[in-house]
DNA sequence: AAATTGTCCATTGTATACAATATTGCAGTA
DNA sequence: TACTGCAATATTGTATACAATGGACAATTT
C-alpha cells in the first residue's frame, strides 16, 4: 500500500468526553442493541433457552436485521446467547454444573483480586475504598436495600480495578454478570449480612493485609454460592 | 434432486475445501472469516495496530462486507481487534504493561488449573496424561521441535480440561492465544528446557499432588514471562 | 399405520444499495 | 510557510433484496 500511516494516531485520551458520547462518536445502533439485549438477558426478561429470531428482534427494535445479527454474534462470544448455524439463536442455558463452576472460578478470582488490591492500591484508591466502606455501613445500618445493591456492585468492581490487572477485571466482569444472571432466574436469595462480609474485605484491603483480604473474598463468593445452591433446591420443589 | 450429496456428511476439516464452498452447508462464511482472521492476527500476519478496512478484507476474501463486519465484532470481544465507531477497526495493540498482566494472570490460572487437575482427573484422563508425558519425553530426547511445540499446546489444553471447569478452560484459552500472539510479535525466545517443566507438572498431576502441581505450573508460566521480558528487551535495542 | 416424499413457509446467510460520517487533498489566504 | 475552508474521496452504518436452508405437515407409498 502507498499509505504509510504515522504511528501516533492514538485516540485522544479524553475519556470523559468520549464516554459521554459528546464528540462525534455517538453509539451505533448495533452497540445499543447489544447493550439492551445483554441487559434484557441478564435481568431475566428473556427466559433461558428462549428463541431469538433476527426478524423478531429487528421488528422489536425497529431496525434492520444487520445490527441485530452483529449484536447476537457479540453476545454469543460473551456466552449469553447460543447460535446454531442456519438454525438461529437462543438465550443460552446454564446447567447446574456450570453454575457451580462459575462460582468456583469467581471465588478464586475474587480472592486473587482482593489479594492484588491489598498489595497495590494507591493512597487515592484507598481513600475511595474508605468512603465506599462508610457509605455501605450507613446504608446497611438504615437497611437501605436500593443503595446497598448499588454499592454491592461498585464494591466488586472497585476491588477488581484496584487489583490493577485489566484482564482480571474483564474476566471478573463476565463472571459477575453471569452471577447476576443466575440470580435473575432463581428465587431471591437471602442477602442479609452481605454487606458485613464486604466491609470485612474492604477493611483488610485498606489495611493492606493481602492474605486476609484474599481469604475473606474467596469465602464471600463461596457463601454466595451456598445461597444460590439453597435457592436452587427450593426452586426444585 | 440431480445432485445427490455424498453420504459421508461429516464436516471436512480441510479448510481449503470448505472455503471453496464445497461443504458450505455447514460452516458459514462469517465463521470461516472469523477463524481465518484470528489465525492471521495471532500468527503475526497482520501487524499490531494495522488498519483493517471492511472493503479491503471483503475484497481479499471475495465476499460482501457483512460477514467481515460480523467477524470483526467477534474479534473485538476477544480483544484481538479494536473498533472505533465510524472510524474502523485495527489490530489491537498490547502495551508492555498488558503483556505483564497477561502473564501474571495466566500464571495464576495455570496454577489453579493444575491444582484442580491433580485433584480431579479420572483414571482415564490420568492415562492420557501419562501417554502425553511419554510422547513428550521422547520428542524432547530426540529434540523434535515440531512435535514438541505441538505437544506443548496439547499439554496446556489437557491440563485445563482435566481441571473440569469450563469457564476456566475458556479463559485459559484466551490467555494462551494472547501469549502465542506476544511470541509472534517478538524475537523467538529460548524454549530449551520447556518440556522438562511440563514433564514435572504432568508428574505432579498424575501423582495427584495438587499443591506441587499448582506451584510448578504457576512458576512455569512465570518463567515464560521472563523469557518474554528478555526477548522484549533485546528487541528494544 | 409407518415410513417416505414433496411442498410450503419461516428463518438465516449473503450481497447489494444507499445514507451518514470521517479523511484527505488542495486552493486560497494571511 | 503555515493555515483555514471546502470539495472530493474513502469508509463505515444501516436497510433492503434475494438465495439457501431447515422444519412442519400433507400426500403418497409400502
Amino acid at each position: 500500500m502507498t499509505d504509510e500511516r504515522p504511528e501516533n494516531d492514538q485516540v485522544e485520551p479524553d475519556f470523559a468526553a468520549a464516554w459521554a458520547g459528546i464528540g462525534s462518536s455517538h453509539k451505533s445502533i448495533n452497540m445499543a442493541i447489544t447493550e439492551t439485549l445483554r441487559a434484557a438477558i441478564l435481568s431475566g426478561k428473556f427466559k433461558a433457552g428462549e428463541r431469538l429470531t433476527e426478524v423478531g428482534l429487528a421488528k422489536a427494535f425497529d431496525v434492520s436485521r444487520n445490527p441485530v445479527r452483529e449484536a447476537l454474534r457479540v453476545l454469543e462470544v460473551e456466552g449469553l446467547v447460543e447460535i446454531n448455524p442456519r438454525k438461529g439463536a437462543r438465550v443460552a442455558l446454564l446447567s447446574v454444573d456450570e453454575v457451580q463452576e462459575i462460582i468456583e472460578l469467581r471465588a478464586e478470582l475474587e480472592g486473587m483480586s482482593a489479594k492484588y488490591a491489598a498489595r497495590r492500591c494507591s493512597d487515592e484508591v484507598r481513600a475511595n475504598l474508605r468512603q465506599l466502606l462508610e457509605e455501605g455501613n450507613r446504608a446497611d445500618a438504615t437497611n437501605d436495600i436500593e443503595v446497598l445493591t448499588e454499592l454491592n456492585n461498585t464494591f466488586h468492581n472497585q476491588i477488581a480495578v484496584a487489583g490493577k490487572n485489566r484482564f482480571l477485571v474483564g474476566f471478573m466482569k463476565a463472571l459477575n454478570e453471569k452471577t447476576q444472571w443466575i440470580f435473575a432466574n432463581r428465587p431471591e436469595p437471602n442477602m442479609a449480612g452481605n454487606w458485613k462480609e464486604h466491609a470485612a474485605i474492604l477493611e483488610a484491603v485498606i489495611a493492606a493485609d493481602d492474605e486476609l483480604a484474599s481469604v475473606l473474598a474467596k469465602r464471600h463468593v463461596e457463601d454466595i454460592g451456598k445461597e444460590i445452591a439453597k435457592a436452587t433446591e427450593e426452586q426444585e420443589r
